[in-house]
DNA sequence: GCCTTAAGTTGTCATTGACAACATTGGGTG
DNA sequence: CACCCAATGTTGTCAATGACAACTTAAGGC
């Protein structure tokens, strides 16, 4: 047994991430954190100054991890930057599902509400990557008569609502496959094969 | 001064409502709420054994508001199903922007999680109402070739994804007039004025 | 080798949720 | 009409928690 722990921020970081998966934000405890490290009660204090710290660098991280994420997704599938974006969507549900804790501390109204300069710097970071995305979808084709500001808050206020309702408990019902579902939401919201779906000027354009 | 406060399920639960909506579920203290009323601090386990009862009961009221909110929109818009949904969705979002304490009740997963067979029933009604408007929807038109459990899902997801974002934050630096993006939003998901922009098959004809 | 300082510890306090034991009151019943 | 009892509210207490203060250890740069 060591004095000092040598690598407790990035324990703490970690078993947060576990207990928030398995029991959510409202169950994370400081001191529970501390004696399943085996530290004492006060030890996480010398990493993060409360409890909302400890979160707001767990947010911190879970964007960037969400950039990576993302951008690999889109980067696998090729320069079509209507199937890089239909990818980003899935990328971004997938996550959710996949790192809940990040994805829910990211969401967490109260993170947001405290959140710091990084935290609010990561977050820009992500919204850029969106945005750029959203921006190439557009300019081929993707709802071009929207503002690029709507095209990007209704594209992702979709895939963050399939989200949420993936992981409501009380609508768990769904035994559908995921992969499915994920596949079909996004296509409502951009279908690579049927480019003129998502634009209303292309609709009225065949029928006249 | 009356020993007995008389109607202090209520006013907990009206109290509760206020201090949510003020600074959201997470401060919310059964303490601090007998303070409020001028009542000792065990007073609201007589009413509620515990806070996540309170929640719980907090999460009933709300479906059945919601319920009551979203119908009116529905039935002041006419026999339109189209219309009808569109004006259910904008309802959907009003509701999230109108009555915040409720909203993040319904929504809060921790509430969801407790879920008692009376919110579970109520959750249960309120999905129902959806799933009605939105089969006649359908029946109209609207994505007509999905399976409507999709078509529902979709939609929902879009607006319960707006309403996070609209109350998230850090997304606040939108000064947009509200109504605007509501309607753009509801538009980008069923478009009355054009049913043909929301159903694959009417495009795939149209170019035939 | 020292010694500064980051990292960890023990101790304490106020707040909170939960529970137990007791007090008050009003309405239904004999 | 009086009684009593169940609903409602109160005081008291406990364990858990977040936050803070004062003290201790050890690791790395000089």
């Amino acid at each position: 047994m060591t004095y000092h722990h040598g690598n407790l921020r990035k324990s703490l970081l970690d078993r947060a991430a576990h207990v928030i998966a398995e029991q959510g934000i409202e169950s994370l405890s400081l001191r529970a954190l501390a004696r399943d490290l085996g530290v004492s009660h006060a030890a996480p204090a010398r990493h993060f100054a409360d409890k909302t710290d400890l979160l707001r660098a767990l947010a911190t991280e879970g964007n960037d991890r969400f950039i990576a994420y993302v951008n690999a997704a889109a980067d696998a599938m090729g320069d079509d930057p209507l199937e890089r974006y239909a990818a980003m969507g899935k990328a971004f549900i997938r996550f959710s599902l996949l790192y809940p804790a990040f994805y829910r501390t990211i969401t967490h109204p109260d993170v947001s509400a405290h959140a710091d300069a990084d935290l609010k710097a990561s977050a820009e970071r992500r919204s850029l990557v969106i945005l750029d995305a959203a921006r190439a979808a557009q300019a081929a084709g993707w709802l071009a008569d929207e503002k690029t500001e709507d095209a990007v808050l209704f594209s992702i206020a979709t895939v963050r609502g399939v989200s949420a309702m993936l992981s409501d408990p009380l609508r768990q019902r769904h035994e559908v496959d995921a992969d499915d579902l994920i596949e079909n939401m996004v296509r409502l919201i951009i279908d690579p094969q049927n480019p003129q779906r998502n634009s209303i000027k292309n609709v009225k354009r065949t029928k006249s």
